[in-house]
DNA sequence: ACAAGCAACTCCTCTAGTCGAGTAGACGCC
DNA sequence: GGCGTCTACTCGACTAGAGGAGTTGCTTGT
């Protein structure tokens, strides 16, 4: 045994649940710094024989800290503490023209800045119809037609963000954007060359916890909730040119708004 | 048995694990409207017959689905799908100055706006040395004094939100930000009125599942993660003089927020 | 008519095992 | 050295029970 399970005993006298306990003790280990990120948690034997429970009350008591994304399990490996990806902050003048105009989309500006290594993935473009969330939005019907870009973003090879733009087709046809590479400055950039000079975003903001295809696409640990995006650009004369909608792991970003108090 | 258990059978053939299968009958079931809000999900021991499985396999099942906060379990009475609460939006301009001036503090104006019946509860007042984090957001040091006022509100009785203001202890004393009722305006209209004009604020938005005071507080569902929003207020000379730090549940909240092209 | 009591039904916690499959290190063979 | 095999250890899935506690509704006695 190299590892002194510095646990406490379970506190018989308690009627707190003995899973919860033994939750407990493990999570204050962690809170404390006594189990560091990346580290091995005691395995479920060494715990059955720590607390003399059955291993189903271990089981229990671990899946309580996998389910608030503390832990990771690795089948044949063990159990181990979550260790978190760097957090990226994404500012609210993020869409400003003055960083559009340096010819780099928001994204590979915002992540080479921070010195990563920005990759875009399955970049998927198709011409279709809007349901009517997204056609309400662009002031269109189910009738009319728009370019979808739907692309995932990666940093150092990680997935931490999958993105759905949505275009007039009016405004998309011809143009770069229904291109896997849409050209320097990005979509923003083309829709400004047809004549819209935007103006405004209006980002809507809501945390859910993952679809199954969503943890998947971002690899996303269990207990991980996300951010959910819905941003609307609208031009100078209050025209919605684009819908984006995102979603992004929350435990990789800090989203960041300027409020005016005027 | 008054109720068709209109559930598929196993698929032996699939790899997929039983509760897995289980967990995705009963998902599809509620995404097709065939469970509603509110409706009982079959007992364990129906789906237990239903499928010829063992009671441990049937409750892995189920409390996949409690963890994607799908479902309620209710000690005594059966496993419900979850009801959500009436989402209330909130816009980047809910501080400006012109709905301050109504006389009403912003999550008050708000409530009423929807309809709903809004409560503040549960304040506490004092005047202690910040924390490193928040020290530092105002331009203090932890030897200093700030002003902490916490509370909680609710709409129609039920809690959505914790919120913490922290005002520099010069500001706040001898204001009535030291009082349970802060005044026509609420704390800011005091801040104004020692002299400070407030200019904008910045707010970070985090996601995360909630801490268990944080779920108790909050009554929070199992698998309903929250926003945590720390807003900083600042002065027209640039001077930060209040911090906001707030916990919602995610499910009750859609925040918006309107960002420059500019 | 009413209240008390009881039974049935619900989920909660826990025990004690089996079999399976992925991982990693030790070992021996080539 | 390089390669495969063996084995111990890990978590994953599942079975088959037990007693407990909260809820609901029926039955029964007054």
């Amino acid at each position: 045994m190299v590892e002194p399970l510095n646990l406490p005993d379970l506190d018989s006298a308690s009627d707190r649940a003995v899973f919860r306990q033994v939750a407990d003790h493990l999570r204050d280990a962690i809170d404390r710094g006594q189990l560091g990120q990346g580290d091995k948690v005691p395995s479920e034997a060494q715990l059955m024989q720590h607390y003399g429970v059955a291993r189903m009350t271990i089981r229990n008591a671990l899946q309580v800290l996998q389910s608030e994304g503390l832990t990771v399990a690795e089948h044949g490996r063990g159990v181990f503490v979550r260790s978190h990806p760097p957090v990226r902050r994404l500012a609210s003048d993020r869409f400003a023209r003055r960083h559009r105009d340096q010819g780099k989309a928001a994204f590979i500006a915002e992540t080479e800045g921070a010195g990563g290594k920005p990759t875009v993935d399955s970049i998927e473009i198709a011409e279709l119809s809007p349901s009517p969330a997204i056609a309400e939005r662009l002031g269109l019907t189910t009738d009319d037609r728009v370019a979808v870009r739907a692309r995932r973003y990666l940093i150092n090879g990680q997935p931490v963000e999958t993105a759905t733009s949505y275009v007039p087709a009016e405004i998309a046809r011809g143009t770069r954007i229904m291109e896997p590479d849409s050209g320097p400055g990005g979509i923003y950039a083309r829709i400004e060359e047809q004549g819209y000079r935007l103006d405004r975003f209006v980002e809507e903001v809501k945390s859910r916890m993952p679809l199954r295809s969503e943890a998947r696409a971002l690899k996303l640990a269990p207990g991980v909730p996300v951010f959910h995006l819905v941003r609307t650009a609208y031009a100078t004369d209050g025209t919605p040119v684009e819908v984006c909608d995102t979603v992004m792991s929350s435990d990789a970003y800090v989203l960041s708004y300027e409020l005016p108090a005027r």
